[in-house]
DNA sequence: AATAAATTTTAGACTCATCTAAAATTTATT
DNA sequence: AATAAATTTTAGATGAGTCTAAAATTTATT
């Protein structure tokens, strides 16, 4: 159907559209797959060829339907691989993004859909990140960022907005477990950065890292 | 290391192999993967240089250490796919051979030998076929096809010279299954066809059926 | 609104894997 | 041993994906 690249691409430009209601420009894309706007703009060309991208010259691109099932259906995979990863061949979570990259452009659909079955129909990846049905349906995804948190707030680590491996270490390291409840003490003005309870420990965060962790907020009930 | 491309041509070379004391020839190969000669001249040329095969212009390549190392790694992967496959997602044998050529160019060794691990170090692929362990070795394979044996042989079904779904299906039909014991009630001198006694049926195999149905001797020990 | 800066596209070239058609070499046949 | 047949290689093209450098277009600045 589409080539391992025409696949990275489309992922990639599907994840960029979340940002500016959709609209996605060749700079973002060759930043974000680490190549030259020049071959962003050739590929452009062929997925608006192939309709699963809306193109027109110097004026950005947007998914049509069609690429975002696509886009979907390639993420569901990524996903469902990194649990299979974790839960099956007990890789720790910042290990398992390389192999799905690869794993992800496997293309037996019914691959997928048994694994699936397998891992008995999971919602979310190791990340937190969420996994499209066969559908493409995304099971409501309202976490906040850590960033965003005011002082006093208490909420639950969801995910990780950034997958890199020395990140997800150093959350490991910090005591940031997806399902980890945690406590914002203080947040300073000058730079942003917090201070941050979780479990017993106490530990300041910068404000980059705190964007990168996603929460749900508990409304205090007590 | 080398691209998809690359690893399904040494994977071609190292089967082909098998047969004339290790030289491969060029049409043989163009044949094996159904391209042209001209292809695999070029690509003799790359993996020669790679020092995966030792070639001469005109003379056939020989598969050198190195070569057969990485041949057997990736014939490793596609039979470890091929169990996960059938046990954990209940594919049938048939099924199986598309998917694990996609798979088995999967890079990670450590995501394999994990795979090694869940699976308990199998033997024996579902359709027979030895898997290589990590060091390349090969538990011995002693089989013989079922076209050699003679009247009145008794022998334990123990794998298939041929992959192609429709083959296999038919042997499903037939009543052929690894680990199946039967009987060699005739040979037909003039087609070499053969009457069977499989469980309780009887049936008739062709020569060409024969000859890609391996099998293990019973040497009647009552 | 004119110029500067940033962004995007085009032009041309390179690698990988493929092909067809023609040339070179080896093997088989008379 | 000479010729015919088969096999293999070379030559030259093509498509996918990539790049650098230059041209075109849009956006920002004065």
């Amino acid at each position: 159907m589409a080539t391992h690249t025409e696949e990275n691409y489309l992922k990639a430009i599907y994840h960029l559209s979340g940002e500016n209601n959709g609209l996605v420009y060749t700079n973002d894309i060759a930043g974000s797959l680490s190549t030259t706007a020049a071959s962003v703009t050739d590929m452009l060309r062929k997925l608006a060829d192939k309709s699963l991208l809306k193109y027109e010259r110097y004026k950005g691109v947007r998914v049509t339907r069609k690429g975002e099932k696509l886009a979907l259906n390639i993420i569901r995979k990524h996903r469902l691989w990194e649990v299979f990863l974790t839960e099956y061949l007990k890789f720790r979570w910042d290990e398992v993004h390389t192999m799905a990259e690869e794993l992800e452009h496997v293309s037996s659909d019914e691959l997928i859909d048994r694994l699936d079955t397998l891992l008995k129909y999971p919602k979310f990846d190791p990340h937190g990140d969420p996994i499209p049905d066969v559908n493409g349906n995304i099971a409501g995804k309202n976490f906040v960022a850590l960033s965003l948190l005011i002082t006093n707030s208490t909420g639950v680590v969801a995910g990780v907005a950034e997958h890199a491996p020395e990140f997800l270490q150093y959350l490991e390291k910090s005591g940031f477990k997806i399902g980890v409840r945690f406590k914002v003490l203080e947040v300073h003005a000058f730079d942003h950065s917090m201070e941050i309870s979780i479990g017993k420990k106490q530990i300041h965060i910068s404000h980059d890292i705190a964007k990168n962790i996603l929460t749900r907020q508990l409304h205090d009930k007590n």
